[in-house]
RNA sequence: GCGGAGGUGGCCCAGCCUGGCAAGGCGCAGGAUUGCUAAUCCUGUGUCCGCAAGGACUCGGGGGUUCAAAUCCCCCCCUCCGCGCCA
């Protein structure tokens, strides 16, 4: 959520972001006019409950006729505050509404850009695998090793769901415990939390309302199934205040997350787009002053991970038309993928400003004891792991078929080198 | 799920029965006083509207009653204790 003041502040400036984010304009012009109405209603509010006040304290002395006539009129007073602090609130709920869909202001090192064609190549690592033999899809290797079983994961929930098994099932969580050690080592403090979290949540961390579509949702206890660690994560420390010494704080979090991927069909085979997938994240909560040198240290302790498997990845700086809404800037991490020779977006790395922290109420003190500030928040994938899984299959897959377990992941499989069909 | 006790400003805590400007303490900030420090005293301490003067709001959340609600009534949330259920 923008300040409020400063949308009323510097209108043209925030006119100019949603120009550049590809936002319709309207959503400005909208806020304009209610917050002015808003503004002259408390303004009149205000007026009558101190009419009310003075009355109050007068009315106790007053006998007889007078007293009755005060009351009387106090009566009609009392009936128009009502009415008015009725047209506020119906006010304040549209104007809400409008503010919780205006995403966040771009850092100006933002590229302005209309889609993923304006993102740009900042860097990249490794070298893209030439093969002797055709790659097979990671959809293939999965099958014909027996570790990734469609079929079933589709019989007991619906399309979109996959099982993993054996060998697969072990990658993975050696995939987890790897990113969790490594992140560990790089002074995240792992935490575990729910993977159900309540509306406040998906509204602190910017989900709610606009991608609330996108979301599973449980209608008998109005709870959602989180899109992402980020949510229960960020969300923590909802309403707390730190003292600056506390700065910056980091976790690591393996969490499962839940997408509706609403209005998409299954065009994509596989697991690259799935319901439900597992996901390291990375959260931090930092000092406003250094949130983008922090954006840097995150987007290189995700990138330990790709380089540490060994896997060839490019950093993109996303444009300003394809960031997501809440972020200020966004750096996402692809890895190649050899069997379709494309890249996969395995992390995306976000600095939110004060976007969320003003949503979810998390603040610090500058200074002991002086008055708080909104903390900046910022969080990234370590890495996402159903597409870290396609790049590892597909980037270690041999010509007999076999994948090769990548040397980091070997102390965490027992020392186990080669996945067969065994 | 049941029974009980709670939720008051940055923190602690009174007020609730019996409706009438949220008392007091701690912390902190500014000031006064004082060789220095300590102690003491005064003022301030959250949110919103307003250029300001000033005003409004704020007692877990939402409704209701009332001229007037922290206080009375209803619904809900959370915490703690006990019971129940339970991997």
């Amino acid at each position: 959520m923008l300040d409020v003041d400063l949308i009323r502040r510097d209108p043209e400036l925030i006119r100019a972001m949603l120009r550049n984010r590809n936002y319709s304009e309207d959503l400005l012009d909208e806020f304009l006019s209610i917050d002015k109405e808003w503004r002259r209603l408390i303004d009149e509010s205000n007026r009558l409950k101190h009419q009310r006040n003075v009355a109050s304290e007068r009315i106790p002395k007053l006998k007889g006729d007078e007293k009755k006539d005060a009351i009387s009129e106090m009566k009609a007073v009392a009936e128009r505050i009502k009415q008015i602090d009725a047209a506020i609130a119906d006010l304040e709920a549209k104007r809400d509404e409008v503010v919780l869909n205006i995403p966040n202001v771009p850092d100006r090192s933002v590229p302005v850009g209309c889609d993923y064609e304006g993102n740009r190549i900042v860097a990249s690592y490794g070298e893209v695998r030439k093969f002797d033999f055709t790659p097979k899809k990671h959809y293939e290797i999965g099958e014909d090793l027996d570790i990734i079983d469609f079929e079933r994961g589709a019989k007991i929930t619906g399309s979109g769901f996959y099982i993993l098994k054996g060998d697969g099932a072990r990658l993975e969580r050696a995939l987890i415990q790897y990113m969790l050690d490594v992140h560990h080592d790089q002074g995240y403090k792992e935490v575990f939390t729910p993977a159900i979290v309540n509306t406040g949540a998906v509204i602190g961390t910017g989900q709610y309302p606009k991608m609330k579509d996108d979301m599973y949702w449980c209608e008998r206890d109005d709870l959602w199934l989180n899109p992402t660690a980020e949510v229960p994560v960020t969300n923590m420390h909802q309403d707390e205040i730190f003292e600056r010494e506390q700065l910056p704080i980091s976790y690591a979090a393996y969490l499962p997350s839940f997408r509706r991927e609403a209005g998409r069909s299954a065009d994509t085979r596989g697991i690259i787009r799935v319901h439900q997938f597992n996901k390291v994240e990375l959260v931090k909560f930092v000092h406003p002053d250094n949130s983008f040198q922090e954006l840097e240290v995150l987007r290189s302790d995700a990138e330990a991970i790709l380089q540490g498997l060994e896997l060839p990845y490019r950093v993109m700086l996303l444009c300003t038309g394809d960031m997501g809404f809440a972020s200020a800037k966004t750096y996402d991490l692809e890895a190649h993928s050899p069997g379709a020779d494309q890249w996969l977006e395995v992390s995306s790395c976000s600095c939110f400003t004060d976007f969320q922290a003003r949503r979810a109420r998390v603040k610090f003190r500058p200074e002991p004891h002086l008055k708080s500030e909104f903390v900046h928040t910022l969080n990234g994938s370590g890495l996402a792991l159903p597409r870290t899984m396609v790049a590892v299959l597909e980037n270690y897959q041999n010509k007999d078929g076999t994948v090769t377990v990548p040397e980091v992941l070997r102390p965490y499989m027992k020392g186990q080198e080669v996945i067969d069909r065994s």
